[in-house]
Formats: C-alpha cells, sequence, structure tokens
DNA sequence: TAAAGGCATAATTTATAAATTTTGTGACTT
DNA sequence: AAGTCACAAAATTTATAAATTATGCCTTTA
C-alpha cells in the first residue's frame, strides 16, 4: 500500500495505480470540486473495474480529498475559503512545530540534506514555459521534497504523514488558483530566507519564516479565489 | 461515511457498518495485533460479502490500524514499544497545541461545557465489576468526549480528527495492556486537576499536566507490554 | 395543487473467474 | 546424507460481471 515501499515499475495492485492516478488528478484539479464521481463513468476513464474503483474512492475518502455519501454516490471534496483557512492555519501550528522539533534534534547531517534539497529547488525552473506559466512537475516533487525534509527531523512519522496530508489538500487549492499570480511573488527567495535562518540556528526566526510563507501562499490563492477565477460550490 | 451524520439507527451501507465493527474489534484487541485478515474468516464472521469487507479494510488501511500489502492481505497493524512512544510524543505535542489554542479562543460556554463532561465521568464508574476490573463502554465514551471537548474550541477540524485518531491508536494499546494496572494510578484526579487548571485559565499548568497525564499512560502501558502480557511481534 | 405510486438511474452487494503468491514435494548437487 | 533449487498444487488476493437494492423524478390521481 505504500508507494515507497514500491519501485519505479507499475503499482502492483490496480486498486494502487487508480487510487495514484484518482488523487493526482482531484490535486491537479482536473477533477473538479463538488464533481460527481460516477462509477460508469470513471471505470471507462481509468480502465478499470468497479472493485479496484470502490477500493481507491474508499482511500480517498478517509483522506478526505473524496466525500461519500451512503447510497448516494462519491463526489470530489467542494472547496471554500473557511476550509482554506483552517488547513492554513493548521499547517502554520503543526509544521511550526515540527519544524522546532527537526531543529532541536537533528544533527549536521540533516542541515546538509536540506542544504541539498534547497539547491535542486533552486535550479529548477518554476515554470516549463517562461513566457506563460505552465506547472513544472519536476519543481513540484522537489518543492514537496524541501518541504519534507524541514520537518523530516522530527522523528514522529505520525506528524509527518499529517503534515504531507494537509499539504497535499492545500495543493490542491494552489492548483485551482490561477497561476499567473504567482510570478509577482519571489516564493524562492522565501524559501532560500528560511534554509538560512535554519543554518543560522535561529529558531524563531525559522518558524515565522515558513508560517508566513504558507500564509502569504493562502492570501494569494484567496484573492485569486475571490475574483471568481473559479467558483466554490454553495 | 460520517458515523455522526447518521441517526442511532443501523448503518445504510454494509461497507460501513462492518468498518465500525472492525474497527472496534481492533481497537479492543479483540483481533490482536499482527494477525493476518483473512477474507474467508472475515466473510462468514461479519456476516458479509468481499465487496464491503475490502472497502473498510481500505479505509481502516489509511488510518493505519490495518496493514495492506500489495497481492498479499490485510494484517492488523503490528505494534512496538517504538510506536507507543512516538504516537505518546505526538499526541502530547498536538494536543497540546490544541488545548493551548482552544484556551485562547473559546468562551464560557466552552468551559461550561467541559465542566459537564467532566461531571458525566466523573460519576461514571471506571469498571463495571468493583473487585476485579472489567472495562465499562459508558465510560470509554465519556472519557473520550472529555478529551476532545477539551481540545474542542481549538477552531480546528483537521487537528481535531488528527488528535482523536491518535487517541483512537493509543486505546488500542491501553486495551491491550492488562487492565489491573490502572486501578493503582488516581487517573480521575488527574482529569480534575486538569479541569480546575482550565478553569483558573492557568494555560501552561493544563497542558503541563494534559501532557502528563498521556506520559504517565503510556508508562503504565510501557512497563505492562515489557512484562510479557502480550507479546509484541518482531 | 398536493400526494402517492411507478419507472428509470445509480449505488451496493453477491457471485464467478483470473492472476499471484505461498507451500510442499521431489530431484539434484555438494 | 544434508541442503538447495525447481516445479507443481493449493490457497488467497484481485478483477470482472451479474443481480439486488435504494433513490430521485415524473406521471397520474384525488
Amino acid at each position: 500500500m505504500d508507494a515507497a515501499n514500491r519501485g519505479t515499475d507499475s503499482p502492483a495492485t490496480r486498486a494502487t495505480s487508480v487510487y495514484e492516478r484518482l488523487k493526482a488528478d482531484i490535486l491537479s484539479a482536473t477533477l473538479e470540486p463538488g464533481r460527481k464521481l460516477q462509477l460508469r463513468f470513471l471505470m471507462e476513464h481509468y480502465d478499470a473495474g468497479q472493485t479496484p474503483l470502490r477500493e481507491a474512492l474508499n482511500r480517498l475518502s478517509t483522506e478526505d480529498l473524496v466525500i461519500g455519501k451512503e447510497q448516494r454516490g462519491f463526489f470530489v471534496k467542494p472547496i471554500s475559503l473557511e476550509e482554506l483557512g483552517e488547513l492554513t492555519k493548521t499547517r502554520c501550528w503543526v509544521e511550526g512545530l515540527a519544524l522546532r522539533e527537526s531543529m532541536t534534534n537533528a544533527g549536521p547531517a540533516w542541515e546538509e540534506a536540506l542544504l541539498v534539497a534547497h539547491h535542486r529547488l533552486d535550479r529548477a525552473p518554476r515554470s516549463l514555459d517562461p513566457e506563460r506559466f505552465e506547472s513544472n512537475p519536476e519543481w513540484e516533487r522537489l518543492h514537496h521534497a524541501f518541504h519534507v525534509q524541514l520537518i523530516g527531523g522530527c522523528a514522529s512519522r505520525p506528524l509527518i504523514a499529517f503534515c504531507e496530508q494537509l499539504a497535499d489538500q492545500l495543493n490542491r487549492y494552489r492548483a485551482l488558483s490561477s497561476r499567473k499570480a504567482f510570478r509577482v511573488r519571489k516564493v524562492s527567495q522565501e524559501h532560500a530566507d528560511i534554509l538560512a535562518a535554519v543554518l543560522a540556528h535561529d529558531c524563531e526566526k525559522a518558524v515565522a519564516l515558513l508560517q508566513r510563507h504558507f500564509e502569504r501562499t493562502a492570501e494569494v490563492i484567496r484573492t485569486d479565489l475571490e475574483n471568481g477565477s473559479v467558483a466554490g460550490p454553495g
């Protein structure tokens, strides 16, 4: 069940394969919020039977990316400004905690791994097209890796898993918001500042910078959604 | 899918019914850690077909109460002293955070609800049999309600859900440890002390008492497991 | 106009078939 | 003679297809 346990080849079961593709499509907002996930449609679109589809949907409903209504089928979780705020606030609290623990516990090896993670992220282009924004999967991957490394020294697998879940849900909001807004913001500078604070062992500053990083991202998304580029359901 | 959304009558789908019974049996350690969950056995024991069983197992594997190995079936999550420590540490961090937020935000209504929750817990007998310990489901329910109320004012549903998940996993360890050990400890006094600190608006003290409450419980369980009353798998 | 009943759609469950892993037996090698 | 490797049989998981059950809508009737 654990993606990390498997090699680079295709997943062992259809259920896991469908789960991953479905999750990716929800997080990238290819399957828009509130949309009904009808088995018939999913079966032909993902080329799978009912059983693996049902398993995937049940896993996703536990992760709160899919809402399952009894006897009425499955839906992509709707979005709301309230939830955006709640998720961001929670992420600030929990990742702040985790970063503090990481910096307290971890040694030079952790710092060096973080340095490398940042280096790789810094080299990757934010957009595939320099003119207009087009999401770069490699940058997304390295961005995720950097943030995971940041909290990876906290010595609590459940906490890390929770942080990743929050990050997933917030990534969906980010994918939903129009991409152009991100060009005006110097995200890479924020990452660099966080790294510098960590290497300087300035715990309070690092935590504060990380939290501001999350809050600024949320702010961009919020104004973007309020301007109606994507309508959230009631 | 949400248990709270349904009335007191039986669940709408077999999958949810099986999910709830299976979860209860895992948390009460009726299904012991490490045990293989064979479909054939589960089908006749829970009187359900493969599909609803499979859905329930997939939900539980996302909650980390069941481990699903690809092409090799499902197993009750094994226990370990390491995990016990990790879960306890994480619960101290996160519920400490949540309690702090609750006390900061919430008003008199929250305090009064906490007072009532404690009152009810205090009246319920810890054991059904005064002579030797026998788990009282009503006490367990009220105990859970008290702890949920304690963090219920933090205004973050994802955080509350995460706390409940940690609590579930730790309850399994508690159910596993021999029950007699709990007689020597004045758990009810600890709850009363926490309540008093909350009502006195002494945030630091309340958090510290709550964390000690979790750590003491873990300590009892740890020595109990080390004495080999229940053998954990490798 | 409102309520009741029937029809159509969709979710849920059971049953059956296919693929994969594990286990046990036997032969071959050291 | 003991251990290891390979092959075959059994058990189990996974997937597909069919049947059942529930829900929503539309029509009809009071």
